[in-house]
DNA sequence: CCACGTTTGGAAACTTTAGA
DNA sequence: TCTAAAGTTTCCAAACGTGG
């Protein structure tokens, strides 16, 4: 069946193209169209549908009721979790979502940006790889932009990050209480600011504790499995030894080294205790101690959102920094009772 | 310079009402 | 009953940005 046009409609009813949209807008009380017309149209449609050409509506009003997304990649589960929520946000306020994935190619991040502008989406919500990508959206992009994830401190920008510091603090000083040895931090690529500043709290939580514990950081050259992997292969080589305690930076990065363990020595020792960024239901079927920091990706969506929808209503609006608290998560695993 | 399909402000066309 | 005013319903034409 031929697609159905407003003005396809019109002249078929005998109606002008007006009268049919305000009826199709549900602008019919408003302008008192008569019940009968309204009845003709709504029969109408019934009979042969009709779908709103977005194209040729944007075209008229300069706004798509569009937003994009754009995320380092979504087998990340925080990335995965965020743009659900998002997702949802948006479609709850009307607008549609357009998604993503740079993977991690800041080149490809610049190309993506421009091409959700051009495609007229009404502003777009970016993780960038880093300051310069920043910086250069800001300076290029002539759409509304709200930063999420990651800080950088730029004055001009719009952004809703994790409290990751304060985080890094928490999960490593509830550690502390229950840990003898040092505390190992799998990090993953160093130049991300929340990595930054999740280790920021790592230290300062060690500097205070008094015990004249360790500081050890290792780097994986990027946020992803394999290179978790690559990290912890390098630790046990240069200590030979597992860690007893460590932090992972990323779920991919701890699903690489826990990984890794597993494919060396066919099990998961339950004596590792193991400090996570990033919650996940799966933790719960691990036999270790295990801390974890759960970010509130429903609560970034929300205040991007918001300060998205600002941002569009008006030019100058004060652009903010919003920091979300984060939520410390423990599964401490308690000695089974025999009898 | 038109075509695409929609939105929009302004106005035409028609109907009802009030007053004489 | 007639007329003008008021109220109601519908329509017109231009514009949006880009490719052919």
């Amino acid at each position: 069946m031929a697609k159905k046009t407003v003005e396809q409609i019109a002249t078929d009813l005998n109606l002008s193209i007006t009268t049919v949209r305000l009826v199709l807008n549900g602008k019919a009380e408003y302008y008192r169209i008569s019940v009968k017309t309204q009845k003709k149209i709504q029969d109408y449609v019934d009979k042969y549908g009709y779908v709103i050409n977005h194209t040729a509506r944007s075209l008229k009003l300069n706004k798509t009721d569009t937003l994009g997304l754009v995320v380092p990649n979504l087998s990340n589960p925080f990335f995965s979790a965020l743009a659900e929520s998002l997702e949802l946000s948006c479609r709850h306020k009307g607008y549609q979502l357009m998604i993503c994935c740079t993977y991690n190619d800041p080149n490809y991040e610049i190309k993506l940006t421009s091409s959700l502008q051009a495609r007229n989406v009404d502003g777009i919500f970016i993780v960038p790889a880093n300051k310069d990508t920043e910086a250069k959206h800001l300076s290029s992009l002539d759409k509304p932009l709200v930063f999420l994830d990651r800080n950088h401190h730029q004055t001009t920008s719009a952004g809703v990050v994790s409290d990751n510091k304060g985080g890094g603090y928490l999960l490593t000083q509830s550690m502390l209480t229950k840990v003898k040895n040092p505390i190992v931090f799998f990090a993953g690529l160093e130049t991300l600011a929340p990595v930054k500043e999740r280790i920021e709290g790592y230290i300062q939580a060690i500097k205070e504790c008094g015990d004249d514990k360790q500081i050890i950081v290792c780097h994986a050259k990027n946020d992803s499995v394999s290179d978790g992997e690559l990290m912890i292969s390098e630790y046990i080589e240069k200590y030979n030894d597992i860690p007893q305690n460590f932090i992972a930076s990323s779920l991919p990065i701890l699903e690489g080294v826990i990984s890794l363990l597993h494919q060396r020595l066919g099990y998961i020792p339950e004596h590792i205790n193991i400090g996570a960024f990033d919650e996940h239901l799966m933790l719960n079927f691990l036999s270790n101690n295990i801390w974890s920091i759960k970010q509130n990706d429903k609560l970034i969506a929300e205040k991007a959102l918001y300060m998205m929808e600002q941002k569009i209503a008006n030019n100058d609006y004060q652009s903010e920094n919003i920091i979300v608290p984060v939520e410390l998560v423990y599964r401490l695993k308690q000695p089974i009772k025999l009898n």
